[in-house]
DNA sequence: GACGCTGAGACACAGTGTGTCTTATCGTCT
DNA sequence: AGACGATAAGACACACTGTGTCTCAGCGTC
């Protein structure tokens, strides 16, 4: 509980400079050509213009720490587009299905993501499902709970979001013949039993009830 | 002169096994996603499926060996995709233009070559000018002189193809406003003149007058 | 059963990227 | 003009990783 409290409030720790953002142009263009675990800090280095001691300056820690912000700016990037995209929904269900399109066609227009996907499959899965996944999960919430505050209680909502963001995840990984999360009425036909289910069970009793037993 | 031949009588030194071209395959692969330098024997054995003992068995010498034998791989199916094209050509004007005009739209079409242009424009420059233009023009000289001769004494068409092969690759590497060598009529209209002066011009005197007095 | 071929792994070695320095250079502020 | 902060450039030891060469075991073929 703590933590996750310290976690989101680290999460905005100081807006980067242009140097900075310079710097994580690089690193993306150069991740995306090559591959996370074949870009040197000497590549990002020339590419960006920016000289290898300042990046270790400004990222200490280096290669870890660098993708680390980068991945947390890429997150926040797509997240305040998200926003922009389905603040103005008049309904539940029409956030998180407009949500979750918007989302998914994000996902697949993403060339950077397609590359890294391609050429490192483990690490950018890492960062889609175990690794990077709470931090998703994390993010969706914190832009989707305030919208889908007029409609319903920050718990549930919680749980549903973070129910959708998987979904998400999953069908862009994985697409399933039988729905296309890219097409709004697909999504909102596919989506509407499932935000039913969740929404009404949620007040009812918990998503997850106790199995430690077995 | 003794290396020009003993160059050519081993340019075909000896027909690749199925294993090797599998590796080879690869390692074009390999090399078109993350750039030559960035290749490693390793990834080429797993994208392979062949050990790496194996490709050291196969190429002695390693990397250098191994993209060596692609390189001329590459280069004979590409002049052997040219052969066929222009075969047929009836007049000399003929067999230049469209050898020019196949071999512009090749090399444009050349996804693994566009990439290695991208990612590392050094080591794809050199190939395609300083250190590989030698053996691209023997390989032209060799494809084109036998299909020339109906038309064109040997000696007269080497020089031609030199010329040719120089004109290509320089328009292909930095194309021109004037001229699109992509189009049959725009390149027959361009070459003509090339074609008549060379080929005049050869009989008479020498291409090379003698400057070793400056 | 002998043979050839291939994969798997160990090995020393060289090369290169890392992370941390120090120093030089630039632009800005006073 | 001088002082200051920020950045580039380069040196450095260190660790890691890729290389090239082994040996050995497994497999299929003759």
């Amino acid at each position: 509980m703590c933590l996750i409290v310290s976690d989101v409030t680290s999460d905005t720790p100081a807006p980067l400079s242009a140097i900075e953002q310079r710097v994580l142009d690089a690193a993306l263009e150069c991740s995306a050509r090559w591959g996370f675990a074949r870009v040197t800090i000497d590549d990002i280095a020339r590419s960006s213009g920016v000289s290898r001691a300042s990046i270790y300056r400004f990222f200490p820690g280096g290669k870890e720490v660098l993708f680390e912000s980068l991945r947390v700016r890429e997150l926040e990037a797509f997240f305040t587009e998200l926003r922009t995209e389905v603040a103005a929904s008049e309904s539940l269900e029409d956030l998180m299905v407009r949500s979750v399109v918007t989302a998914t066609r994000c996902l697949r227009n993403d060339a950077h993501l397609a590359s890294m996907l391609a050429s490192e499959p483990g690490e950018a899965l890492g960062q889609l499902t175990v690794d990077g996944l709470p931090r998703i999960i994390r993010m969706a919430s914190m832009t989707l709970i305030p919208l889908a505050r007029p409609f319903m209680a920050p718990h549930d909502a919680s749980r549903v979001i973070d129910l959708l963001a998987r979904l998400t995840i999953s069908y862009f990984l994985a697409p399933s013949e039988d729905v296309d999360l890219t097409d709004e009425a697909d999504a909102r036909r596919f989506l509407a039993p499932v935000l039913a289910v969740a929404a009404g069970a949620g007040s009812e009793h918990p998503i997850t009830p106790d199995r430690s037993s077995r």
